[in-house]
DNA sequence: CGTATACTTCGTTAGTTGGCGAAGTATAGG
DNA sequence: CCTATACTTCGCCAACTAACGAAGTATACG
């Protein structure tokens, strides 16, 4: 019970609901999801770091960078979660909107991306 | 997306996740959940509206009495979301405790439960 | 080393939520 | 009608949560 309730949590939030279909095309880093979600970096750490608690993604450090996924060896619970997810917000227009969006950002290169912490780009 | 986090939402209530368990084996009277939850009448009432605003479940008014039931003619999000919640709770200790009570609570009859607001039976 | 960069942790604040009891609404029965 | 009963709505309070910026940690690079 308490598991499903830190996983049910994790997903009643807007923004981490948004990462979760982000993260359908694979990988991203910290500061890719920064970019698209508009939020402060503490903000979206601390987001990450729930849905991390709830086996909803994992996390990968690649040096100064940290990069996030959902989770491959996920269990049944977490599979069934994510499918209800994929399957309510699929055809979503805001999620359509991310996913273009997300297209846009993938291309620019990291190092353009990760500089929230001197100018708002 | 509005639409996805009103269930999200509503899902991410301990309470709330054990009436739609309790919900898996027929409608059930208000009183009948009051019993089973133990909190007072208005927060039960506040919690089946939530529900039922994310269309998780359907009331039906028979009298004085409210009958809650799961959604019938659900649509296929909602059917997913309770698969997940009964694939990821139906080993669950807490839930199949719940369902031992709840026979009992059947058992009895609704004059006797639907007392709660004169003693705290 | 020391500095810059990427991220995390901490403390604060504003908004939300779950709980209650009191008052309001609706229905059954005298 | 009038009362009792079943439920809902309202107003309040305590607890939680998302947001931020400031300070802390870790890694790359000169």
């Amino acid at each position: 019970m308490r598991q499903f309730m830190t996983v049910a949590k994790a997903l009643a939030d807007d923004n981490r609901v948004r990462v979760l279909m982000f993260l359908r095309r694979g990988e991203m880093c910290l500061c890719q999801i920064i970019e698209m979600l508009h939020l402060a970096p503490s903000t979206v750490s601390k987001h990450m770091s729930v849905l991390s608690a709830a086996a909803l993604v994992e996390a990968r450090k690649e040096g100064r960078w940290m990069y996030y996924r959902r989770s491959a060896d996920a269990t049944p619970p977490i599979r069934e979660a994510l499918a209800w997810l994929d399957a309510s917000l699929n055809q979503d227009p805001a999620v359509r909107q991310d996913a273009k969006d997300l297209k846009l950002v993938r291309k620019r290169p990291l190092q353009e991306l990760c500089c929230h912490y001197k100018n708002t780009a």
